[in-house]
This record gives C-alpha cells, sequence and structure tokens, in this order.
RNA sequence: GGCCGCGUAGUUCAAUGGAUAGAACAAGAGUUUCCUAAACUUUAGAUGCAAGUUCGAUUCUUGCCGUGGCUACCA
C-alpha cells in the first residue's frame, strides 16, 4: 500500500510540472496531516512552492488543489487556508485502508533484509545488583532492538559482561575475610544480591582503615593508597592476572552467582540476548590489538612505557591505551571488543546503549577504530541515554539513595496486586492467572514510564507517579486494549466476523481512528530511524485514549444494525492489534482481561 | 577553565522550520438504569533572556543566564 503522504507529493509534484513548468523533487514537497480545527485529512504546505508558482499563496493552493482534484479520484475535495491546501480524501479510499490494513497483520513493518545490527546493552559489572539506572538501559536496549527488526533488520542482542578488575576484587576480598562461607544457597539470597553485600562492606571497612591512617597522620591521598585492604585487593588482581588458580576458583565462584542472580532479573524483566561476551575473554584482545597499532605507529610510547593515541587532530586529547606496567584500561578492552564482535558477526551496525557519561569515551573509540582502519568503525554508533534521578536527588550507592531493581519490580507488582484486588478485577481468575495479570500490569506500568521519555533526556523517576494507572500510562493503554479484547469476545461468541469491513457511514472518531492507524508504519520507520521508543510508546498510548473516548461515546455491541455493528468490533480488533504490535515492539505486553 | 547535553503550564513530559505550542498529574466543576468508571466530559494554566537567519522559529545560528555530565594510568 502506497502511503498517502507519497501519493500526495507526487502528484503535487506533477501539478508543478504542468501546470508551471517546474522540476520539484516529490520528496521536497511538504505534506502535514491537517489540523483537526480544518476541513481535510492530508494538507500541502504551499510557502515553500511560492518561487516556483510565483503567485499567490492562496491562488497557488487554488491551481494545485484543483489539479490534484481532477487527476486523483482518491480526492474528494479541497481548501486552501493561507499557505495550506487542505485535501479531503473520498470514503471510499479510507475505507480501502481499513480493509487493507485490515488484511495484512504486517502492514506497518519494514520488509526483511535490512541491515545487520549488533545492539549491546546492560553490560553490567559483577560487583553488585541491577539497579533503577540499569533497568533504564535494559529496557531502552531491548525496545530499541525491538524497534529495529520491526523496521526490517537483523538484530544481533549482546551483553558484555564487566566481569574483571579491581571491583571484583574488592567483593572478593570482603566474602573471604568476612563471608563465613556464605553462599546464595546457605542464606537464600539472590547470588547478585550477596555478592553486592561484600562490596559494601569492602567499602565499609576500607573507609574505616582510612580514617585510622589519617589519624596516624597521612594524607587522605595517601591512606587511600596505603590501606591494607586495598593493598590486598591490589595483589588480588595480579595473582588474577596472573592466574592464581585459588583465586581464579574463587572468581569463578563468586561470579557464577552473580550471573544466576542476573538472569533471574532479565528473566523477571522480560529482557534477553543473543549472545552474552565476558571482559575477561576480549580484554587480552584489545592488548594485542594496541601492540599492533603501536607497531604501525598509529599510537606511541611515552618514556614511562604507557602507551596512548594522539587524538587531538580530531579535536579530542591524547589517550592512554596502555599502563606503564602494561596492564589494560577500560577502553583496552573496548578495542578488542570491538574487533571480536566484528569477527564474529560482520555486522554493518554497532549500537551500544550506555549512559550519556560516557560519550567521550565512545568518541575516542570510534576515532581509535578509524585510526586503526578497522572495517566497523564507521558502524559504531553510541546510544547515549540520559541518567536517572530521583525525586530526592541523583542516586548515590555511598549514600544507600539506590534504588535496587528486584526490590522495585517486587514492589510495583506488590501495589498492582493490591490495587487490582480492591478493585475487584480479578474474579473469575485462576490464581496463576491473577499473578500473570500483576505482572503484565506492573511491568507495563515501569516500562513506558521509562520509555516515555526521549532517551537522550535525563529523566525524573517518581516512585509514586510510576505506579500511577491513570492517564499517560502503560496500565491505561493496556486497560483500553482488554476492553476491546472483552467485546470481541463477547461478539465472536454469537456471530462471525466476515473478512469483508462492511461499507457503512463513519463516525468522526472512527475516521480519527482509521487515519491513526494509518499512521502507523511512518511513526514506525522515524521512530526507528532515530532510535526512539518514546515515540512508539506514545504513538500507542494516543491510540488508545482516542479509543476511550469512542467507547465512551459510541455504543459498539449496544447498536441494532448488524452491519455497523461489525464494522465497530473489525475496527476496535484492528485498534487492539495495532496497540498490541506497538507495546510488543518496545517489550510490554497485553492482558487479555484486566 | 575547556568540551558535550538540557532549559516548554504548579509538576512530569510532547511538538520532520509550518496554521490557534499538545498530553498527563495536581487544582476546580460535572457524568454511571448502557459494551470493564483502572473510564469520560469540562474550566484555568507554559516556550529562561537578547539578537540573527526565514514568508514563517519551541525547533537553526550567536551571546548571556540557569542546570547536568565529561575533563582518571576508575569502569
Amino acid at each position: 500500500m502506497t502511503a498517502i503522504e507519497s501519493i500526495i507529493q507526487s502528484a503535487t509534484a506533477e501539478a508543478l510540472k504542468t501546470l508551471f513548468g517546474a522540476d520539484v523533487p516529490a520528496k521536497q514537497i511538504t505534506i502535514n496531516d491537517t489540523r483537526k480545527e480544518f476541513d481535510g485529512d492530508v494538507t500541502v504546505v504551499i510557502f515553500p512552492l511560492l518561487r516556483f508558482t510565483k503567485k499567490k499563496p492562496e491562488e497557488s493552493g487554488e491551481l494545485i488543489g484543483a489539479y490534484l482534484k481532477d487527476n486523483l479520484d482518491i480526492v474528494e475535495g479541497f481548501n486552501v487556508v493561507k499557505g495550506f491546501l487542505n485535501i479531503g480524501l473520498t470514503k471510499s479510499y479510507w475505507h480501502g485502508v481499513l480493509q487493507y490494513i485490515y488484511d495484512h497483520e504486517q502492514f506497518a513493518f519494514g520488509p526483511s533484509g535490512g541491515q545487520k545490527i549488533m545492539v549491546e546493552y546492560s553490560s553490567p559489572n559483577t560487583n553488585k545488583p541491577l539497579h533503577l539506572g540499569h533497568l533504564r538501559n535494559n529496557i531502552l536496549g531491548y525496545a530499541v532492538s525491538g524497534l529495529l527488526e520491526a523496521n526490517g533488520h537483523e538484530v544481533i542482542k549482546t551483553n558484555l559482561i564487566n566481569d574483571r578488575g579491581i571491583h571484583i576484587c574488592k567483593s572478593m576480598i570482603a566474602w573471604q575475610k568476612w563471608g563465613n562461607g556464605e553462599t546464595p544457597a546457605s542464606t537464600g539470597m539472590k547470588g547478585d544480591h550477596l555478592v553486592g553485600k561484600y562490596y559494601v562492606e569492602f567499602d565499609k571497612q576500607y573507609k574505616l582503615q582510612i580514617i585510622q591512617l589519617v589519624a596516624q597522620g597521612f594524607t587522605e591521598a595517601e591512606a587511600e593508597k596505603q590501606a591494607p585492604l586495598m593493598m590486598e585487593t591490589q595483589e588480588m588482581l595480579r595473582q588474577w592476572e596472573a592466574g592464581n588458580e585459588e583465586v581464579m576458583s574463587l572468581w569463578r565462584t563468586m561470579n557464577q552467582w552473580v550471573y544466576d542472580g542476573f538472569e533471574e532479573t532479565y528473566k523477571n524483566l522480560g529482557v534477553s540476548f543473543d549472545q552474552i561476551y565476558y571482559e575477561s575473554d576480549t580484554y587480552l584482545i584489545g592488548k594485542e590489538v594496541v601492540m599492533e597499532g603501536l607497531e604501525k605507529g598509529i599510537f606511541f610510547k611515552k618514556e614511562d612505557g604507557s602507551v596512548w593515541v594522539d587524538l587531538t587532530d580530531r579535536g579530542l586529547d591524547e589517550k592512554i591505551l596502555l599502563r606503564a606496567d602494561g596492564t589494560s584500561v577500560y577502553i583496552t578492552q573496548d578495542i578488542g571488543t570491538a574487533d571480536k564482535k566484528y569477527a564474529d558477526h560482520h555486522m554493518d551496525r554497532s549500537i551500544y546503549v550506555v549512559g550519556n557519561e560516557q560519550d567521550y569515551h565512545f568518541k575516542v573509540l570510534k576515532e581509535i577504530c578509524l585510526k586503526l582502519g578497522r572495517k566497523h568503525a564507521e558502524g559504531i554508533q553510541h546510544f547515549s541515554y540520559g541518567m536517572v534521578d530521583l525525586p530526592s536527588g541523583k542516586m548515590k550507592s555511598r549514600e544507600g539513595t539506590v534504588v535496587d531493581a528486584d526490590d522495585l519490580m517486587a514492589e510495583m507488582i506488590e501495589t498492582v496486586k493490591q490495587r487490582t484486588e480492591e478493585l475487584g478485577k480479578i474474579d473469575g481468575f485462576t490464581e496463576a492467572e491473577a499473578e500473570e495479570l500483576f505482572k503484565t500490569i506492573a511491568l507495563g506500568a515501569l516500562k513506558f514510564f521509562l520509555l516515555r521519555i526521549e532517551p537522550r533526556k535525563g529523566m525524573l523517576f517518581n516512585p509514586e507517579e510510576s505506579i500511577d494507572f491513570h492517564g499517560y500510562t502503560g496500565t491505561f493503554t493496556q486497560f483500553n486494549y482488554a476492553r476491546i479484547r472483552s467485546i470481541v469476545r463477547k461478539f465472536e461468541s454469537k456471530d462471525n466476523i466476515p473478512d469483508i469491513i462492511p461499507s457503512v457511514d463513519w463516525e468522526s472518531l472512527e475516521m480519527e481512528l482509521v487515519q491513526m492507524i494509518s499512521r502507523f508504519p511512518r511513526m514506525l520507520a522515524d521512530a526507528g530511524e532515530q532510535l526512539n521508543p518514546a515515540a512508539v510508546v506514545d504513538y500507542a498510548y494516543n491510540l488508545a485514549k482516542h479509543y476511550s473516548k469512542y467507547y465512551a461515546e459510541v455504543p459498539i455491541l449496544g447498536i441494532q444494525d448488524v452491519e455497523v455493528k461489525t464494522f465497530r468490533v473489525m475496527l476496535s480488533a484492528v485498534v487492539a492489534r495495532t496497540i498490541k504490535q506497538a507495546f510488543a515492539i518496545v517489550g510490554i505486553n497485553v492482558p487479555e482481561r484486566m
């Protein structure tokens, strides 16, 4: 089905050619949806065309409008307001659109055969559990992946686990000293939380040592370096790099606890990965690449033996790639991982879902890969999103204001349960069905809340608002889906839904709904191009909102006329399908009853 | 200091350079013999400041003010 936009664009270009002898590329012609307060369905913006028509806006509009009416049988009429040519399309055109959409369930999705795109998201450290910030990352990463798939791209979802380095050694040291052999099994604690507990314990004890040392006359900086705990941790890191079996064994054990914990969280969240990379596997590749660059003279060595890259010609600074002692820094492993990812998949693009605090890091990474002449360099794209703040301010682990991901999900489910029971919404549900409903609503609320804001922007997470069920929420959208399903079930219990949508007169709300649905493909394409799941969520909500008004004002099953009733049910079914599809793309489920 | 973002109703968010800047929450006033009231209707309320480009600027440019991030041999 050709989009109405391009039909009008081409015809307008044709009109300009015929009437004024002007060659204007069809795509340059601006087409808008006609604003509600004017008559018409689509609008051609005439102002930019005046230099071709050499006439006043009104006159130009009239001439082009007349041409379109004469040459396009789907044009029923037109009017010109200032520089805007509003075009009304025939009823039979819209009826045909609706029938087409009804028949083609996948009408909004892009054709397959797009690019091969890797999306890396989540990428946690293994020293503590996931928190609210990770939640935004995971939900965005999953949604962006779905959005790209919906646009016909092949997506490889990956997770790069940051499983080595000083942070995990801190948890290990603390567990050795004060853990008393605790395990997830012995404590009943989720593995990631158990390891996180010892990370916190380390920090506590470490601070005490610093205070003591400062009291003994050391400066703060000296104390931080010389605290026995820190010395021990650094020694452990050296032993890890040397492959000390005892250390490796503890490392493997504790990391496994964390992986098991993460897996549970991912499962509850409903996100997944096609491949998991571990930094412990890739950081050595990074070192090799750096040495390669050094040999080729792309990088240089300083007197102390550290290796650097000079990016001043690209407007950036010099950046260290290997420490003087030969150990790698953060970007070292990223260079290696980028190589490995490409060797594994040969993708066209590689998207990194990482917070905007690392904007500079990814600029540097891309420049380095470019300097190295890597084929994958151009395809590196940092999907940068803003931080999540709380009403009380920034989340700070030191001040214990971090919102834990598992706790948050559990609390939201509990709130949904209470509210749902109060409203008597689960009469006739089995216990399993009820549990599933609570989860669908709670996670829908959470995901909608995190996705509704444009990724680039920082966001405020207000716990009370996030679990609000009214207004601009996932719950409202789900509710309208469930209402439609209820109607369709009732209709189907008595009548069959035909293949052909009855041709009846439309209410204005029905016309609005059809037009909204017809914009689904364009919305998906735009959102996919801009990597903006917020647009998808916004679309689904708006469709639900319009339907809600329709539902309140227009009787559906209550109407006598069978044709009208059937039409309304079929239109409703298409609305429901669209809401479900839009939500599914960004990872939100919908309930059949609620 | 330098670099990169962001400033829109009381609040949280929208608006490919297009018409009278949209929602939601909160506040006020209403709606249920009828398909799920987790609903609907309705009132009031906003582009930080100053220039510039343009037929037209919330959008693009510059300056100022405010705010956040980066500016680690942390990740």
